[in-house]
DNA sequence: GCGGATCAC
DNA sequence: TATGGTGATCCGC
């Protein structure tokens, strides 16, 4: 059976590559769209309607084969029935050759080969694995629904077109034309009439130009963007004052107080305006906006990027503004039975189930919650389950066949739809004997107010549903009425869910999706995974070309497979995907992990300026970290070169820093030493970002004073022990080209804060700040030959002058400018460049002293790591709804004037 | 703990 | 004229 498969799978891989190949002679032309007709599908029957191998030969006709992580991404509201195939290849023209899509060619390539990996893992499962994986899964699957919580309304409100619609309302000339927002580097977004053309957000304005010729392109405005977005705050802060915002155009709300009663709901509502907008107020102020950096430099152009200090802690689904509003209903009883299901493997593939009610328990409030989660350690403690049958083992199996048309249905039926049976919540008290499980869907939920048997409660319920609908209307209503913008939102009983329903209806549209189990499977059955939060390019990827899976139905289809080939983590997550599980819980603020700044630039090649650009970035981080009152003990920086390859270092300081020169000193060694690394080729950047982590929460420190030990962590008072971790699906091919570093490194940590103090202000006397003569001519010398390009890193300085190139190599005399300590020097003998590294060498490591100062960094430590138990369950554990969050902190940004 | 990779927005 | 910025998480080593 295996070998079968196999087989086959391998009989289309080769028909693939037989068909790539020929018809080089296409006649690209053909495929650009020089005229104002929309890409739309119908408007492009001949290239539709072509038979499938002839699309492949059009994807691929450049001889090469195709890098499919370039296309369009279509899964976007607005961009149905386009013409993918011309699309792309319009996109794959305006990249062809150039170094970003060489570099694509590669990472496509890492990932293709990982996904041969996985393949070849899953070809020698052997029966036994499966089943045992099968067993592993449903455990699983079991625990995750008793887990399952209905009883919160999520709404999730996205703006529609956000930038693009604000600009139109400005210059309603603009509403009749395609248009976007950003510059012909890269786009923010788009309006609908753009993305007819295929024109999307993270796409090169360049090349959105060439899909749309009459495209209009509008700068951003960010403080525009920025206080509209305050104005929808404040609506949303009339539903809940803990609404979580996740953007300028997104955030999260919890309505269930305001749904509950007006009454006191509105008070409460009146103390937390306030405090709202005070919130806002002082944020604003501060002129920070969510994260757009904006180069104003005549040349350069805007490229939009929203978030800056977004502290994006949620891991629940975020995309643009959306805004989640969790609402407690009124439930009463719930139910929860539960179902085991033991795949047999049997030839046909099909798979035994044997239902089983398990567990029954209540939800309410808080309390409830609490309960649930003792039920779950009791259930997943109880295995018993046992009992039902094991598996036959005498079947072969493979009872999943890769081909998914032929199996689909069968899974569908046998495994998916099942499932449904499993662990289902209702309310009510009906009862249940194993046998409800199946129709269960009559009393999904929470609302009604009405207890057990009444038969009143449908109509409530009903009458609670109509409440959701008309209350969201209302708040999007307002947000028009206030801004003349639209609004849509997506209402579910969880984020994840919400968030793919605020897409549903996207232009100015709503979906509710109502908390009932078997509406939820119903919607997700069909549900792209792609749709799901976490679940990307790459993920897409894999999932479709290893497990075959591109739905959620067929992904819990494929559980067994995936318990072997992913890790518990990823497993968990992509179980929770495809039962429609999420988050409930809007928690709030995490604290930021990290604050960053980063650039592109017109490459940067020589030692002084790559220098000099570091201590330009260690400004701004220092700034921020200011704004911030926070210090950090880990500095990294991050390097991208011409041929966008990245790389990052980082170290650890002895004690925590905040000075420019204090990071510009650590930041300083990482660089040298990546120079040093690459020597004698230049290092040859198109990117620099410096980073700081590990940060402390302190007051200022004063300027080059003793950081006293400060006990910053007054962080006991407040348990965050939440924080739920998203996806866990993302594998990573992990380091794995890390060229033959050169030892250089410094012993980290090492330094002691006098030393490192010392360290940093004679380094930066030289290096940048000071008027050192030397030096200084160096970074006013805008002219730099290109010639220059293919010289050694530490080239002369110009002393000697002469090509610095061979300079290096020759004999005679050369000078260098050393980029630690500034100073120029001058090597006669021999190998130059060698001397020159020794004396780098030296003058890093000349400060570097045993002693040390430490700091307990106490504080931040774990926070991280939570087991992907504690995740999600633990809802609203009431703690949080007091918790005083710091939401429009996560909208600070960084606001280069 | 680091560095690469992936993802969201 | 030529593909962004900020922050986070995961995973293999
Ligand atoms: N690669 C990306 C994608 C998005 N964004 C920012 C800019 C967008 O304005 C904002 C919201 O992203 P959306 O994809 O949700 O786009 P819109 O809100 O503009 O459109 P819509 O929600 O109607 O689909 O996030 C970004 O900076 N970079
Ligand atoms: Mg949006």
């Amino acid at each position: 059976m295996a070998s079968n498969e196999e087989f086959d799978f391998l009989s289309d891989e080769e028909n693939f590559e037989n068909d790539w190949k020929f018809d080089e002679n296409d006649d690209i032309s053909t495929y650009i769209n020089s005229s104002t007709t929309p890409l739309s599908a119908d408007t492009n029957k001949e290239v539709v309607n072509l038979g499938k191998a002839m699309t492949i030969v059009a994807e691929n006709n450049s001889n090469e084969r195709k890098v499919s992580r370039m296309d369009l991404n279509t899964t976007k509201a607005g961009m149905d029935g386009l013409d993918k195939d011309k699309i792309n290849q319009i996109i794959l023209e305006a990249s062809k050759g150039s170094k970003f899509y060489e570099n694509e060619k590669k990472r496509e390539k890492q990932v293709q080969k990982r996904i041969e990996e996985l393949q070849r893992k899953m070809a020698s499962f052997t029966n036994e694995q499966k089943v045992k994986a099968k067993q592993a899964a449903d455990k699983i699957v079991q625990e995750l629904e008793q887990g399952r919580d209905l009883s919160r309304t999520i709404v999730h409100v996205d703006m529609d077109a956000y930038y693009a619609a604000v600009e139109m309302r400005d210059d309603p000339s603009l509403k009749s034309k395609p248009m976007a927002v950003g510059g012909s580097a890269m786009l923010c977004t788009s309006n609908y009439l753009a993305r007819r053309y295929g024109v999307r957000a993270g796409m090169p304005g360049f090349i959105a130009k060439k899909l749309c010729p009459n495209l209009t392109i509008v700068r951003t405005n960010f403080d525009k963007y920025t206080k509209i977005s305050h104005e929808i705050r404040e609506v949303l802060a009339e539903y809940d004052r803990n609404f979580l915002p996740m953007s300028l155009d997104e955030a999260y709300l919890d309505i269930t107080d305001y749904l509950r009663g007006n009454e006191g709901q509105n008070k409460r509502m009146g103390e937390v305006k306030e405090e709202e907008s005070k919130d806002i107020e002082g944020k604003h102020d501060t002129g920070k906006i969510a994260g757009v950096k904006f180069e104003s430099t005549d040349t350069q152009e805007n490229v939009c990027a929203e978030t800056k200090e977004n502290d994006k802690t949620k891991t629940e689904n975020a995309k643009d503004a959306k805004f989640i509003v969790r609402v407690k209903q009124e439930t009463k009883l719930v139910e929860v039975k539960q179902e085991t299901s033991k795949i047999e493997a049997l030839p046909n593939h099909d798979f035994e189930v044997t239902k089983q009610v398990k567990v029954e328990r209540a939800f309410d409030d808080d309390v409830t919650k609490y309960k649930q989660n003792e039920k779950d350690s009791e259930g997943t403690h109880r295995p018993n389950r046992t009992e039902a049958q094991e598996t036959k083992g005498d079947i072969e199996l493979e009872p999943i066949p890769l081909k998914a048309e032929t199996a689909k249905h069968e899974l569908d039926e046998n495994s998916f739809n099942q499932q449904k049976g499993e662990g289902m919540i209702t309310v009510g008290q009906s009862e249940a004997q194993g046998e409800s499980d199946w129709d269960f869907g009559h009393g999904s939920s929470e609302n009604d107010t009405s207890f057990l048997h009444e038969e009143p409660a449908v109509a409530e319920q009903e009458m609670f549903y109509n409440k959701v609908e008309e209350v969201v209307k209302e708040m999007r209503r307002k947000i028009e009425v206030k801004t003349q913008l639209t609004a849509s939102a997506g209402i579910a009983p969880n984020m994840f869910l919400a968030k793919v329903c605020s897409d549903k209806n996207k232009p100015n549209g709503q979906f509710y999706l109502k908390p009932e189990r078997d509406k939820i499977m119903d919607f997700v059955r069909e549900l792209p995974l792609r749709k799901a939060f976490g679940i990307g390019r790459v993920s897409e990827q894999i999932l479709t070309s290893v497990l075959k899976a591109n739905t959620c139905s067929e992904l819990y289809d494929r559980r067994h497979l995936m318990q072997l080939l992913f890790t518990p983590n990823a497993c968990t997550n992509y179980l929770e995907i495809s039962l429609g599980l999420g988050s409930t819980v809007v928690d709030v603020d995490r604290e930021r992990k990290s604050m960053s700044t980063e650039t592109t630039f017109k490459e940067i090649n020589k030692p002084e300026e790559h220098l000099a650009k570091c201590h330009e970035l260690c400004q701004e981080l220092s700034e921020s970290l200011k704004a911030h009152r926070l210090t950090a003990r880990k500095i990294g920086i991050k390097l991208k070169t011409i041929n966008f390859e990245v790389k990052t270092r980082v170290v650890t300081a002895s004690f925590p820093v905040q000075q420019t020169e204090e990071l510009f000193s650590h930041a300083k060694k990482l660089l040298v030493n990546e120079i040093r690394s690459s020597s004698p080729e230049p290092l040859r950047l198109r990117l620099m970002g410096v980073r700081a982590a590990e940060l402390c929460e302190k007051g200022m420190v004063n300027e080059s004073k003793q950081p006293t030990i400060i006990s910053l962590m007054k962080k006991n008072g407040s348990v965050r022990e939440r924080s739920i971790s998203l996806n866990a699906s993302q594998a990573a091919e992990s380091s794995k080209a890390c060229g033959p570093e050169q030892e250089v490194s410094l012993e980290h940590g090492s330094m002691s804060r006098e030393d490192e103090v010392r360290h940093s202000e004679i380094c930066s006397d030289l290096t940048v700040l000071d008027d050192h003569p030397s030096t200084s001519k160096e970074y006013t010398n805008d002219h730099v030959p290109s010639d220059q390009l293919g010289c050694h890193n530490f080239h002369g300085n110009a002393k000697t002058e002469r090509s610095s190139n061979q300079a290096v190599s020759r004999e005679e005399p050369t000078t260098f400018n050393c980029p630690v300590c500034g100073r120029d020097l001058t090597f006669r003998s021999g190998n130059a460049l060698l001397q020159m590294n020794r004396h780098v060498d030296t003058c890093l490591s000349k400060q570097a002293v045993p002693g040390v100062l430490k700091y307990d960094s106490g504080q931040q430590t774990n926070k991280a790591k939570q087991s992907s138990k504690k995740r999600k369950r633990e809802s609203s554990k009431n703690t949080n709804r007091t918790v005083k969050r710091k939401p429009m902190d996560r909208f600070v940004t960084k606001h280069t004037k």
